[in-house]
DNA sequence: CTGTTAGCGCCTTCAC
DNA sequence: GTGAAGGCGCTAACAG
């Protein structure tokens, strides 16, 4: 294994020369000397051992991220986001998969914390139980106290930096939209009752209706993936329009009433929130709530790394933009 | 920052004792010091610097994977399945995406040798050019020198660990099975001439449908990607079937067709390749050679992870399954 | 501009 | 079973 001292030997110059040409120091150094070393280091095929500058600096350019699921487009997108701005500021990405685990998103801080990384982004949404939220935020607490960065993708709940899309009005512009087509009796695929991400857009879908003095929507609540939205879609009674609160959700519906001979949106509309770009091909194209995905993820990156240790932490909010497509039918 | 001298002195024991206890070394310590130590780590909020420890144990405990897309619902099966596996192993991952720039996945194996990462994985289709080829070998076997770890899924052309997709056979079979269902005129939506899986796959199916004696498929070249397929299509001249080498592709394809009005299967058959879940709620229902894609990325862990430095690199083949949907139809 | 020299935090022989 | 001490590879003052 050649390390720097190699080189610097082999060059013939200190190993602090060594280390200003080779690992970017604010020091010039000479150009005779700095092409010796970099032509030893070529011929020795030596690699920075980033684990040693790490220790000396005392910090790495390393982000971790934390995503509940990659396998999921909605978090492939963020990460993917993510990922490009994290590259264009020269870091690399430490990615940690919590399949909805949030005691495993409390693991992946501390993991990371261990790891020294610059930055953590913890993506996803916040569940309602106060007391494992609390402990991801002492997690992150201890991890900030010694000077890490973190931010947020999702709700406003860590007292970190965080990008928080507009759940609630969304869902609420959606209900409006659709009611504005003519639909009175709606039903909502709810998604789990203790996902805040999935109780927002319930609530704020169903107050809008209550506001445009339209009867209660029928609530059915179920996992917050495909199968979910399969399985609930079947209790849904009599409404004209159904709402499930992601897209990938609205595909398992969609299935659910194809495979019964239900035309959508014939005898019944359907509409998501996300707008994931590998579900755009659906038939019927799906109406939904577009998000800026990637730009959410990048915006996350953005967030952590700027701004100063003591500063309170930024909250963008991130809006929303209703897309109507031929999965919902006007009735009047 | 909490080191783990901290905690010695705080828990009244020796560094050695401390270091013992918390970062799992083969040495017992006696009950009562334990006990000490991992009290006084809880009160302090110590976390070890795995910066530190990488480099006094001369190795770390990450994976680094490279892929060309997160988005990629391909590409984040792997990922998804690698990252359990490494999971289960107690590595975390770093991931490094090239979106297919061959420069790039160069530039990471370079970076993830200076993380000095336990291993690296590769995943992906590699490029006719061997050029670039070559030096990314070289760049490897630098990395595997000083004792890294190497597995590719794709093709074996790197000399190491690889995990290999039957491209060739799958389409073959595939091909054969359309043929069965009485379809002689078909075409080739082949991707880009310089990715090897798609040469493999459009080659796999030219030859099968020449062993048959049936006439050559028409071949149409494009991007790897859902543009690919949607342009590609629009130059296909007068075959019943149409086989887009990837599943992504063959989704531009059936919307470049639905848009012009032409049905499938009715109209024309389509079938793809990788049989991506994400896309099986299309209609048409896609029909497609169908890859454990999860298996596979957390396959190359293992091979990665497992045999000496000498041995000779393990090649495993992964076969594919024809899955015939509502895409395709019989003619006679 | 270049070289010398302490550490960075932890692991691991080696003695006790 | 426990402690002392050298070293992992690099950085960043500090001198020159």
């Amino acid at each position: 294994m050649v390390t720097l001292e190699d080189v610097a030997r082999h060059a013939g110059v200190s190993l602090a020369t060594a280390s200003r040409v080779l690992n970017g120091s604010s020091r010039q150094v000479g150009r005779a000397m700095r092409e010796r070393v970099e032509k030893a280091a070529a011929e020795l095929g030596y690699r920075t051992n980033v684990a040693a500058q790490t220790l000396a600096r005392g910090a790495s350019d390393v982000i971790g991220l934390v995503v509940h699921d990659l396998v999921d487009p909605y978090f492939a997108a963020i990460a993917d986001g993510a990922m490009r701005a994290a590259d264009a500021r020269g870091h690399m990405v430490m990615v940690g998969t919590t399949h909805r685990d949030p005691e495993r998103e409390i693991a992946y801080v501390s993991t990371l914390h261990a790891q020294r990384v610059r930055a953590v982004l913890i993506a996803g949404s916040r569940v309602t139980d106060a007391a494992v939220t609390d402990r991801l935020r002492a997690e992150l607490g201890r991890y900030q106290e010694t000077g890490g960065r973190v931010a947020c993708v999702g709700q406003d709940l860590l007292g970190v930096a965080t990008v928080a899309p507009a759940n609630r009005e969304g869902a609420a512009d959606l209900a409006r939209a659709l009611a504005a087509l003519g639909h009175t009796r709606f039903a909502v695929l709810a998604g789990p009752p203790h996902l805040v991400t999935a109780v927002d857009r319930r609530t704020g879908f169903a107050e809008a209706l209550a506001d445009l003095g339209l009867p209660e929507p029928q609530i059915v609540y179920g996992s917050f993936d495909r199968g979910g939205g399969y399985t609930a879609v079947q209790e849904v009674a009599d409404a004209t329009c159904v709402f499930a609160v992601n897209d990938v959700m609205a595909v398992g519906a969609l299935a659910a009433l194809r495979e019964r001979g239900v035309r959508v949106p014939d005898d019944v509309s359907v509409a998501g929130f996300d707008d994931i770009a590998t579900l755009r091909d659906l038939t019927p194209a799906l109406s939904t709530v577009r998000l800026p995905l990637a730009d959410m993820g990048a915006r996350a990156v953005e967030l952590a790394l700027s701004g100063d240790h003591g500063d309170p932490p930024v909250v963008a909010g991130v809006e929303g933009r209703i897309v109507l497509r031929d999965s919902v039918r006007r009735l009047r």
